[in-house]
DNA sequence: GTGTACCCCACCATAATTGGGGAGTTGGAA
DNA sequence: TTCCAACTCCCCAATTATGGTGGGGTACAC
């Protein structure tokens, strides 16, 4: 492995030029030629079983992957997403046997000794991960690693915006604001008051409460008030 | 307002000594010197009333912001609360008469009527801002936030990194994990179903539903359904 | 000056949720 | 092996939430 001082610029143009996922795919593949790497991969973690995604992984391996109900069993996704900043591998917990299980079948679907991902969040609670990953000495790697780091945060950054792009679907709901004493109710009730200590909070009966909050329920299309209070809270109506 | 390109290393390497909070104060200092700025602020958004962060507004702006209700009313921080991307106060919603208020207001405090504002998320859905702000014309303000976006991004990861590591408080075992079918509840509940529809979709009995339910409000620390619920969403430990 | 949106209060009855018990299985980790 | 966490099931009684309907008031914009 040659450890070559990228064009971040050349880089992140042609990410930000990228119409379409194939785009996307088109670029983790540059990446990987680019800093010679065994692979290069975004992915979108999703609780819906996966679906969005792009990089040099085997589909064999991508589908495997899935089977294996990864969410849960493998260590960078699980790593990932308790932590801020990017994480070696290395550094994981593979304690598990299921995790070193994982690890080996991954290794025999191509998929490097070693590994840098980045972990990346957006609105609504989403979440993301671009890995690099080679096969390589641990100093090898430690040294591209530190070389890359701040690259590939920004190069994760621009992988995840253009899939959010792509995905607006994700993130719609032009929601209608609420007034603010919809918004004084959902808040009071998102930190776990109930209808009556919210009513007493407010200072007005309980039956006016109940007017506000199917209000609220009505503007946010909620089914009920725990659904209308997790509508409030991803639509970033009210914060807790 | 003169653009300079920044050192960028020796910005982020300074971030990366901070060893306490006056650390970043004293980063965020130079940075606005550096960048000759009206100011550089990171914000750590929180419910809790406000506690956490560090820059170059004043005293009495910060405390003012915080009587406000700034959570609701600032189009700062609700905007980029639904963005990923960073972005320039001007293409925020200003169109509210509270919004226009607080800018005036903070205008007066000596902020200046140009900002740049890079949302940062973290695990346990952690939420933060890093600002940039300045008085200048539209055209000078463009071609600052054009020319150091991407330094920015990388800025405001660093500080948020510092900060997670002074804070360690705020999001560690706060949260504990929850088990796969009690995430499983806490999702479907978060999507309007009723405690009768869940057990149905996940074919197990209310009874066995409710269990789960209450050993989530136990893992969650909540009061009752909606504030697990809420809990859960805004850690991040379920997505909708 | 008519509409619209917000703010406040009341009754009824039914449906749903919660809190307190107890008990058995499995599979993986120590 | 033993332990523990996760998964599954059950009862009862009390509390809470919901779905209707009705009424009053203010403020602002068109």
């Amino acid at each position: 492995m040659v450890v070559i001082s990228p064009k971040l610029d050349h880089i992140l143009e042609a990410l930000e030029q990228a119409a379409t996922l194939e785009g996307l795919q088109t670029a983790s593949e540059a990446l990987c030629a680019h800093y010679e790497l065994a692979h290069v991969v975004y992915h979108w973690v999703d609780s819906a079983g996966d679906q969005y995604g792009c990089g040099t992984y085997s589909v064999a391996w991508q589908e495997r992957h899935l089977d294996q109900n990864y969410l849960r069993t493998d260590p960078v996704v699980s790593g990932c997403y308790q932590r801020f900043h990017p994480v070696d591998w290395k550094r994981l917990d593979w304690s598990s046997k299921a995790a070193r299980a994982l690890l080996l079948e991954a290794i025999e679907h191509g998929v490097g000794n070693q590994g840098f991902t980045v972990p990346i969040r957006g609105p609504n609670g989403q979440f993301a991960l671009f890995t690099v990953n080679n096969t390589c000495s641990d100093s090898e790697w430690q040294v591209f690693t530190e070389a890359n780091r701040r690259d590939l945060i920004l190069i994760a950054h621009y992988f995840n915006q253009k899939a959010l792009e792509f995905e607006p679907g994700r993130t719609p709901e032009t929601s209608q604001a609420l007034s603010p004493r919809e918004i004084d109710a959902m808040t009071l009730l998102a930190i776990g008051y109930s209808r009556a200590q919210v009513a007493n909070t407010l200072s007005i009966s309980e039956h006016t409460l109940r007017v506000y909050i199917e209000s609220a329920r009505f503007k946010l299309g909620a089914l009920n008030t725990t659904h209308a209070v997790a509508r409030a809270l991803s639509r970033g109506l009210i914060v807790v």
